[in-house]
DNA sequence: ACCGTATTGACTATCATTATCAATAAGGTA
DNA sequence: TACCTTATTGATAATGATAGTCAATACGGT
């Protein structure tokens, strides 16, 4: 509640590098599609890794926060990380096998935009999401 | 795991009313906005009902199920409920008020649709809401 | 009024995620 | 290189939302 350290721009955490923040990221990228945090920790701990579930989530929270990941809840409530360039985009989503396209829509994006704008409301943010069954599921 | 009962048809559960479920019912329809289950709960409470939590929940998946209410999940992964015309739409929402306003979005409606398509998925769904901050929050 | 059973509610179980905290190690410094 | 400060880790407990259990209750047809 009051002014301390005028820390100098957006530095106020003196990260240090780790085994573990690699290996979640690393994992994170080979992943195809969206990966729970725990399917990763598995993962990792099944190459033979000794991290724990807690660094996972942490690592991963960290990774959203950078903008270095991006993430979206499954129908069934549970967190799905997936590693992210820097392009803002959508996802299409098998619900049966879960594999993931990904969706550029500017269209959309702008009309999002557009309509929260004209409601008079600021600084937005959407979610959007499409589940589908994906042909190779259809059968 | 064996054939039993050759319920005919999709008629298989026998519904009573009760008042527990017109409670549930109208306190959803009285709400403004989202409410999530434990907050209905709350309410009820408050207003002298000695309805259960558990009950609240079933009587809240019902509803979904049935198409009588509508649900979202919250940035905080609680899961919303809203009760709900037969429309399908979308939703604009003030991150620190909670105010809603429902969109009609025909356009992004077929577009979702459209993608979909064209990648091959068929039976498709979507979610497609839109977080911001509205003008009585903004000052 | 009576009876069969769907429904209820208190409680427990589950499951994902977060907080706790002592032990460890990253990385700057003498 | 040895040392020291403290960010980070990992095992585990805590939390919080939701689902399951089951005996007691009450709906609704007779």
């Amino acid at each position: 509640m009051s002014e301390q350290a005028p820390k100098s721009a957006a530095e106020a955490t003196p990260k240090r590098n780790t085994w573990q923040k690699d290996a979640v990221r690393h994992a994170l990228s080979e992943a195809t599609g969206f990966v729970s945090a725990q399917q990763l920790h598995s993962v990792l701990r099944n190459h033979g890794s000794t991290i724990g579930l807690a660094t996972v989530y942490r690592t991963l929270t960290d990774l959203i926060k950078s903008g270095d990941a991006d993430s979206l809840q499954s129908q069934e409530g549970e967190l799905l990380y997936r590693a992210c360039g820097t392009a803002h985009h959508h996802h299409l989503i098998c619900r049966v096998c879960g594999r993931t396209v990904e969706i550029e829509a500017d269209k959309v994006e702008s009309w999002a935009e557009n309509v929260a704008k004209e409601h008079g409301f600021s600084n937005t943010s959407h979610t959007i999401d499409i589940f589908g069954t994906c042909s190779a599921c259809l059968s």
